[in-house]
DNA sequence: TTGATTGTTACCGG
DNA sequence: TCCGGTAACAATCA
C-alpha cells in the first residue's frame, strides 16, 4: 500500500492525535515489536515522516520507528478500543484514539544515535521542505544505472514508489532505462518537481492521482493513473511496454518516452 | 492453493 | 567495487 504520500499523510494525522499526550503502547497479539511496550506512559512529542519511514518521537528521546514495507497497514479508531483485526504488532492509544499497525517490515524502538544513522542513509525526501534536491542530482549524474531505478532508490531520493516511478517518467517524457549520467539538470528538476507535486496531491486525497483532470478523486483507481498497468498510452494510443527494473514492474510508452534523447 | 502486490535488505556470483 | 539476480519477510485478496 504505501508510497511516500501514505506515510506523510499518516504522520500528519497521527501527530494531531498523539502529540502532547502520554500514550499506552502495546502489542495485543503478543508478537512484540522490540521494546515497544516500554514506551507506555511516555509523552509523545511529535510524529514525522522521512521518506517512507514513520517516526514517533517521545519525551525520553526514544523513537518508535515504523516502516510498512509492501503490505503494512495502519488503522485508526476512535475510542473505545475495538478488537484488533489480524495480527496487530503495535497499538498506540491516546486520550481519544487508537492506532493499530499490522504487517510492518520494521517496527522497533530507536535510540537517538540510531535515528541519526537512519536519517543519514535516506536521501532527500521530495515531500519535505528541508530536503536538498542537489544531493539527489549529484548521485544521479554520477551513475550509469537507469533513471527508473535511481528515482526509486530511497537513498538517492525518498518517497517515490513503483507506481509513481512509471507515472512520473511518462509525464516527463523520460525513458526509464536512460542512464542517470545522461539526465541533464533541467530534466532532473522536472522529475523532482513533478514528484513533489504528485505526492502532495497523494497526501491530500489519500490516493495516487497522476492524471491532470480535476474532480478525479471519486473515480476508480485505474482512471487516476496514466500508464501504470495499462495497455495503451492515453496520449498517443500506442502500446505500453512493460518490463522489470529491480524485480518491479515498470511501464513505458516508447513513443512518448523515446529511449534516446 | 497460487500468484501477485504502492518495499527493502542480504547475499552470491560475475 | 559495482551491479544484476534471487530469496526472504510482511499480509491480503482474487
Amino acid at each position: 500500500m504505501p508510497e511516500g504520500h501514505t506515510i506523510h499523510r499518516a504522520a500528519r494525522d497521527h501527530h494531531k492525535i498523539l502529540a502532547g499526550q502520554h500514550l499506552t503502547v502495546s502489542s495485543p497479539q503478543g508478537r512484540f515489536a522490540e521494546g515497544a511496550s516500554t514506551l507506555t506512559g511516555q509523552l509523545c512529542l511529535k510524529v514525522e515522516a522521512i521518506g517512507k519511514h514513520l517516526l514517533y518521537c517521545f519525551n525520553n528521546s526514544d523513537v518508535l520507528h515504523v516502516h510498512l514495507g509492501l503490505f503494512g497497514k495502519i488503522r485508526k479508531f476512535k475510542l473505545p478500543l475495538v478488537k484488533p483485526r489480524g495480527v496487530v504488532r503495535v497499538r498506540l492509544v491516546s486520550d481519544t484514539h487508537a492506532i493499530d499497525i499490522n504487517g510492518p517490515t520494521i517496527c522497533r524502538v530507536l535510540a537517538p544515535q540510531e535515528v541519526l544513522t537512519l536519517i543519514d542513509r535516506i536521501g532527500p525526501d521530495v515531500l519535505r521542505s528541508d530536503s536538498d534536491p542537489e544531493l539527489a542530482f549529484n548521485r544521479i549524474k554520477r551513475s550509469k544505472l537507469p533513471i527508473g531505478r535511481l528515482i526509486m532508490d530511497q537513498s538517492v531520493m525518498a518517497g517515490i514508489g513503483n507506481i509513481y516511478r512509471s507515472e512520473i517518467l511518462w509525464r516527463q517524457k523520460v525513458h526509464p532505462e536512460k542512464p542517470g549520467n545522461k539526465i541533464d539538470r533541467l530534466t532532473f528538476d522536472r522529475i523532482w518537481n513533478d514528484a513533489k507535486e504528485l505526492l502532495a496531491i497523494g497526501v491530500k486525497h489519500n490516493a495516487i492521482i497522476t492524471v491532470d483532470d480535476s474532480d478525479i478523486s471519486k473515480t476508480k483507481y485505474k482512471e487516476r493513473v496514466n500508464i501504470f498497468s495499462k495497455d495503451n498510452c492515453p496520449k498517443c494510443k500506442g502500446n505500453i511496454k512493460s518490463f522489470k527494473i529491480n524485480a518491479r514492474r515498470t511501464f513505458v510508452c516508447e513513443t512518448c518516452q523515446p529511449p534516446d534523447h
